[in-house]
Order: C-alpha cells, then structure tokens, then sequence
DNA sequence: CTGCGTGATGTGACTTGGTAACATCACCCT
DNA sequence: AGGGTGATGTTACCAAGTCACATCACGCAG
C-alpha cells in the first residue's frame, strides 16, 4: 500500500468503461455523473468534466481522431481515383482501426445508444461531423460539391451499416470485410434510385452485396 | 384593462418569437430560458417548459409535422414513380409549406443555428429523422435497402441547400424553385461519383441545375 | 348572482449537468 | 531536502429541467 500511488493511472479509460456499464445497466439518463466517478474507482464530478466536456462525450470520444483519419485517407488516395473509391479508401482507413477487441464494446455502445433519444442526437451530429470532415477533404482534391457532399453522406453510411452488422454478428469477420460489403451495396443502390417500379429487376449484378442481410 | 384576460393567447408562439430575437440578439448559451419566458410577456421558466420539452425545442418544434408532410407525400406518390421522383414529390410538398412570410425567420434561424454547437447537434437529428420518416414510406411502397436510405438522404440534403438558398437571396423566388435546382444538381452529382479524374467533363448535361452557385 | 370546474399559469423546492477558484497530494528532478 | 508539476478534491455557484401545489380567470349550471 504504500508505494500505490494516489491515484491509479489511466483514470480516462475507468471513466469510459464505468459509464458504459452504468449506462448498460440503467440507462443513460438514470445515471449520474458522479456515479460514473464513484465507480471509476472513486474519482469525482470534476475530474471526469476535466476529461470529457459533457456527459455524452465519455462515448463519443474518438470523434476527433476519426474525422482525421478519414480526411488523411482522402488526401492520400491517388490523384486519379474517383471520388467514391477516395471515400471507400477513407471507410477502409477507419475499419482498420477497430480491431476485434473493440467489438464487444462497440456492441455494448450501439444498445445504450440506441435506449436514449439524447444519445441519438449526438450520434447523428457525429455522423455529421464525419461526413463534413470527408467532404472538405474531397473539396481539396477537386470534387465539386454536391457530389463531394453526397460521397461523404454514402462513406458515412457505408462505415455506419458496416459497424451495426460487424458488432451483430458472432463470426470473426473484420470489419473491414462488411465495409467492403456495404460499400458495394451502395453503389448498386445508386443504380436503382432512378428505375420506376416496372424496369426494377432488368439489371442487376453491378456490385452485388454477397451476405446481404 | 376590465375584460383583458390574464393571460394574453398564443402563448406558444410569443416565446417561439421572444427565443428567436434573444438568441440572435445575445447568442444562445447566453440567453436563460426565465430571460425568454420574461420577454414574451411576463411569462416563467415553468410555462416555457410546459411548451417545449426544452430550451432547443422551441427552434425546431415543427419537426413532428414535417416528418409526417414528407412521409404521406412519398406514400401519396404514384405507383409507377422511381424512389428519386417520390423523394422529390415528397420535398415539394414540404417546400410548399414554406409560405414567404416565413423566409425572414428562416433566415434567422439559419445564423442562430450556425453559431451554436448544441443546435448544429439539434439540426444534425433533425435532417435524421426527417430522413427517416422518408425511408419508412419508401420501404412502405416496397424500395429496398440501401436504396431507400440513400435517396431519403438526397431529399433531405436537397431540401436543405434549398432553405439555405432561398433564406440567402433576395428575390420572390419560391422555395419549390430552389429545391428542384438542388434535386437537379445532385441527380447529376450522382453520375460523377464513380468518374475518375481523366474522364471528368467527358459525360454533361444530364440535368442540369440551372442557376447552380 | 353564486358557486363550481377547468385550463393556463405562477411558486417554491429540488436534482443534475456543467463551470470556476482554490486547496491538496504524490511524484520527479535538482 | 526543497520546489515545481500534474492530476485530483472541495466548495460554491448557475442554469436546465422536474414536480407538487397554489392561483386566477373564465364559462357554465343552478
């Protein structure tokens, strides 16, 4: 006891596992900040708003590096690629920073999410903030808007579909694999959006989905 | 002053009015829901929130009814109609609700909006949910996914860039004018996305936006 | 005219998210 | 041994949001 140190270290992470066990077992609006001190092995309200500036971004956290990584990957894509292949290099960049041991927790984050309206409200301004960041970085290389914004909003979808069917599913598949999925399933969605109900079906084949769900 | 009621009516629409030029005048984490309430008429804290389930809702209270306005135009939409022409009739018939006594307040809106993190979160939701209500009735009328998603997304990023452009200008422009620009532009934003860099210019006009910016 | 119900409002007390100023303690380096 | 430094705790405070209860104007039945 006494060389333990005063406090122990990477309180950071307590705090975000302690709030997504709380939030787990009883909803997020039932529990209280200092609760996710106390647990966190027991810290206070004032540290954990020294590491998180509201009570949300203990979840959101990795906003900031995601957005970067996606913006970097556009910039990095070769000058001839199209803007969706920039975008799928960007989706691929970002799966590879989930390895397996996120999974669980991911899973976890989607349910706790899904239970809370306010969480819902953050979540939707992340996807947001990730499309702006894909945007921006697509506008540097030349793509004109809105097709910039429109291959940032398929990104964001194709990582968003890819990230629920990856933490739903109980095979070792990366997540990267479901990217590749979606991402495909996309572009022949893009195909469809134009056909009226009697020529649906003509074609098809163009990129299909594989294990579409 | 004998028959003057207690209270006088519209109540609801005084604090909508009172939040708006509050917010504009002293921005909005600076202005206190009993600053509001006091301003549209004397009014307190707890009436205000007997209106509005909170202090952001009083900005975007029309949202329930725009959902449903989107939602049964898609479902009112011919049988024979492309997912991309039911999005469009659906975008319509919510420009249409936006007489041009409104254009002003929209404007507004727009600034206040775009100086706040907290309703930028409030406006991402917002653009989600509207979304939402028209992937519903997209998959009502038997569009698949990811199909219905993505052109939910078109209709409500078209109507965003034409709210932002008719509060923008100055003209007697009507609002339907600019969403069908905008519906334009991104159908022909969508046959870029797969282009590459050489080949950009090759293909054109196929639906042009007009007066696009 | 009296009285009663109803609906919109006000009051006061409370919880919680979030901020700020100041104090404390362990560690590390000199 | 002494003096920073960094992460933490303490205390006090404000504003968002909730709740139970009181109030007042109105309309309506008698």
């Amino acid at each position: 006891m006494v060389g333990m140190a005063r406090w122990e270290p990477n309180a950071r992470e307590r705090l975000v596992r302690a709030a997504v066990d709380l939030f787990a077992e009883q909803g997020y609006d039932a529990t209280t900040v200092n609760e996710i001190a106390e647990r966190a092995g027991g810290l206070t309200k004032t540290t954990f708003f020294r590491h998180f500036a509201d009570k949300r971004e203990v979840l959101f956290a990795g906003q900031e590096l995601h957005s970067r990584v996606l913006a970097e990957a556009i910039a990095a894509a070769p000058e001839s690629a199209s803007p969706l292949e920039a975008v799928g290099a960007a989706v691929f960049a970002l799966t590879d920073t989930f390895t397996e041991d996120r999974r669980e927790m991911g899973r976890q984050l989607l349910v706790v999410i899904g239970k809370s309206a306010e969480l819902q409200e953050r979540a939707a301004y992340k996807r947001s903030v990730l499309a702006d960041a894909m945007d921006g970085a697509l506008r540097e290389r030349g793509v004109a808007e809105p097709a910039a914004s429109v291959a940032a909003d398929l990104g964001v979808r194709a990582f968003g579909g890819a990230f629920a069917r990856w933490t739903g599913s109980a095979d070792g598949r990366a997540l990267a694999e479901f990217a590749g999925e979606e991402l495909a399933r996309l572009r022949g969605a893009i195909t469809e959006l134009g056909w009226h109900r009697e020529s649906a079906g003509a074609l098809d084949g163009a990129g299909d989905a594989g294990t579409a769900d």
